[in-house]
DNA sequence: ATATATCTACGAAAATTTTCGTACAAAAAA
DNA sequence: TTTTTTGTACGAAAATTTTCGTAGATATAT
């Protein structure tokens, strides 16, 4: 399931702060930007509707939740992305990724233990 | 400039091939889905519009070459993709990459030898 | 109790992207 | 020369995504 851009927004939203209702939602993505809160709305009961989404109807203000684990999402998306961006290339994309962004010492080593760790696998 | 899914197809096909009349791009895409002529000649049409592309007219069909290069669109699209899918962060990008997808012992090198220039430069 | 605020549902407009039909010109084949 | 093929241009339909207005219900405040 490949959430559209505007979903994954709301997405982020709820994986950071946890359940929340639509109102809460709209006011975090009103701090980035311009967004009514019917809009927001429709988008969660859309994304309800698919399955992306929980909602506990209890009270008359709907909690959601997000029904797909953050980790999930960027392996489908991370995976379209590498395809069409990178022709499939994850090492290209990992040196790109490397190359333009900052990265602490700390993290760098992270990933030297993890490059040493696939290598024993293999 | 970020182009939409279908740009980024076409641009894939003039990047691997070279310079193109639609047909010969019409005909790559054919082979892996379904797609109109006009229809390619439509996107590249706005394409060019757009400054994506840029096209010799000198024959009937016109020849047309990407106006971007791999590269810098790679970077384009790698940003906006950590962005919204990785919360900005790079190496939780990497890590993910590297983990999910068959990596060369080649190029897990190749990554080493680039962690290493990145910490001598700080 | 009446007015005001807040919520859901839902239809449909608006914006974006993708697809294709049709018109017409020029080249190639018959 | 006439027909068929191959090309561009372009408008507009179709599909997808995003936005919002309005109706109606329920809670909250005056």
């Amino acid at each position: 399931m490949k959430p559209t851009d505007s979903e994954l927004e709301i997405l982020q939203v709820l994986w950071q702060q946890g359940p929340c209702t639509v109102r809460q939602v709209n006011e975090r993505l009103s701090q980035s930007r311009d967004v009514g809160y019917t809009t927001t709305l429709k988008l969660m009961q859309i994304m309800y509707e698919k399955g992306l989404l929980t909602r506990l109807e209890e009270a008359r203000s709907h909690i959601y939740e997000a029904n797909v684990t953050e980790q999930e999402t960027q392996t489908t998306l991370l995976e379209r992305f590498v395809d069409t961006a990178f022709r499939g290339s994850a090492s290209k994309l990992v040196m790109h990724a490397l190359g333009n962004h900052k990265t602490t010492s700390a993290e760098l080593d992270e990933i030297r233990q993890l490059l040493d760790q696939i290598e024993k696998q293999s």
